[in-house]
DNA sequence: GGTCTTTACTACGCCTGACATACTACTACT
DNA sequence: AGTAGTAGTATGTCAGGCGTAGTAAAGACC
């Protein structure tokens, strides 16, 4: 087992989403390259977690969502984070210092 | 919101647990206040999810129950953890180191 | 003596997020 | 012609956490 376990994650897909979109819209495809890039290699998201992560924070109302054509021509969907979604995000980012500090208790190293 | 959501958890009950039955064996209701007072209140395991968790945990051979009665006369179930449990608990602490350092590259702070 | 709190569980069923599987469609390369 | 990469949609399953409720016995308090 080497890789990190959907559970262990699931909570922090949105998140991490999110964090991408700070400075930029962005779209799937790109998004997931990103992940697995800045990750080097060790967390790479599926497709339905990714596209039902978008669906999901749209309804939340984190994103915002708008099709362009790509300079290839090729129609994208691209998402926008929301004021709303950057309170979420900086919310999630104090959560983990608490989780972090929580599980640390309960780890042997 | 001050807490810690499910789904972060999620994933690390099962470990936290087991973190608690390295020395001594245990019982629900004692695992369930050291989890309490060793994260400082900050997290409290819902008795469902503890117990949902022990019955798990038996069924994938981490954990052995028995019945003993205690010295107030009261009949309690115990776990004790077994060879495989322990084997897990130190892999989900690799993971753990793992999941932290993705997670960080991804969180503002 | 009656009620409240703590201890120590069990039963049932719902909800959410992750994911398996499958399918579409277009481009570029070989 | 076939494969790989890009960019998704659709559908349904599963596991873990949790809400709600109920049981039962011991001790505290008024």
């Amino acid at each position: 087992m080497a890789g990190i376990s959907s559970d262990v994650i699931r909570g922090y897909n949105d998140t991490i989403i999110l964090f991408l979109l700070m400075d930029r819209d962005s779209y799937g495809y790109e998004i997931s390259k990103s992940i697995k890039q800045m990750s080097h290699d060790k967390y790479v998201i599926k497709e339905t977690t990714l596209y039902s992560a978008f669906t999901r924070m749209e309804k939340n109302g984190y994103v915002r969502s708008y099709s362009k054509i790509a300079e290839n021509g090729k129609r994208r969907t691209y998402y926008r984070i929301t004021d709303s979604g950057r309170e979420y995000y900086l919310e999630k980012c104090r959560e983990w210092e608490l989780t972090k500090e929580v599980v640390e208790h309960f780890i042997r190293n």
